[in-house]
DNA sequence: GCTTTTCGTTTAATATCTTAGACGATCTAA
DNA sequence: TTAGATCGTCTAAGATATTAAACGAAAAGC
């Protein structure tokens, strides 16, 4: 864990101003399991550990919520964004050369036939959609897959995972759209 | 439980293109493990639930707090764009019906020969650019002005005044970008 | 056709969590 | 001082979760 359950546990119900008999009798527990889950000597089960939430009475949302502050800013281009490099197959043309400071990002790509982002599917912190200009491009966010033709559109949360290909025998273009820059 | 804890893991590890067996591996965990964690026949303990989410990655915040509405729309066909302030002479076209929580506007533009944006310059919020598709397009940004043709670009911070014109005899259009929406 | 791989599921054995009850410490009231 | 109440902690026994391995089904390769 990489957070204090016990410890947030008993701020929590110390909070509530209950004791562990109390909270133990409205959650449907005994004491003794909240005093081990407090000293993070056991990894309580969902079950009690909702249970025992339910008699403060708190969600489990709102129990991870927690204190968490400002989210941390993860997924910052972390990963997989250099792996499109489908190689010759997909060119990038950028408008603009500098993104610093940007809170915007648009391309002119190309995708040579066959061309493919790849399989491990891209994940990044933003939100992106676009318009397929000619030929035709399969496109897969999540479960769901289509393969668009010029004039159609896209637009997704970018956190889910998407793949692009070209699947037909021609060259496809498409101008893009990405909020906040991921390259 | 007050949700299905089994079918929501299910529903993220399916997301994410992921086989019991392979997140699993990433996690530390049996597919065993996950396979009966998803069938509900067994209420993990959240050390369990927290590695198997580590390897997804997805936080338990995040993992408690998911969205259980309905799922956006991705893919729009080409009649499917949403037309707005269509003036003979200029037709936007927008990716996406539904602009709230969204960060980024895209639009498939058309300028009938001799169209114009007006003479009162435009000035709002956001940064916007895009890419000229065909015919010609007369941009005034600030105290620039250029024309541009097929496969030229440009970007601008909206706060600057700006003008569109299309100077030729021929339809122009364009996909453009901008951020946060401005209509 | 056949083999090989991968999928999700199931089961017996093991590891872990939860309970019931007891313990000492602390506080209050008689 | 004493008895009674309440606090959090601890432990053995029972309940539950997890593992390791095997299963049949379905897809992929040959």
């Amino acid at each position: 864990m990489d957070f204090d359950l016990g410890a947030r546990l008993r701020a929590v119900r110390e909070l509530q101003g209950l004791s562990q008999r109390e909270l133990a009798k409205r959650a449907g527990v005994t004491n003794g399991t909240i005093s081990l889950i407090e000293q993070n000597r056991v990894s309580p089960s969902l079950s009690s550990l909702k249970k025992v939430l339910d008699g403060i009475p708190m969600s489990l949302a709102d129990f991870f919520a927690l204190n968490t502050g400002p989210r941390p800013k993860i997924f910052f281009g972390r990963d997989e964004l250099l792996e499109i490099g489908g190689g010759a197959a997909i060119s990038y043309r950028q408008v603009g050369h500098d993104l610093a400071g940007r809170g915007l990002q648009i391309l002119h790509e190309r995708y040579a036939p066959g061309a493919d982002t790849g399989k491990a599917m891209l994940r990044h912190a933003a939100e992106e959609g676009g318009v397929v200009l000619k030929g035709e491009l399969e496109i897969t966010v999540g479960d769901q897959r289509r393969v668009l033709g010029p004039g159609d559109a896209y637009y997704f949360d970018s956190r889910t995972p998407h793949r692009f290909r070209n699947l037909g025998d021609e060259p496809c273009e498409v101008v893009s759209a990405c909020t906040p820059p991921s390259f």
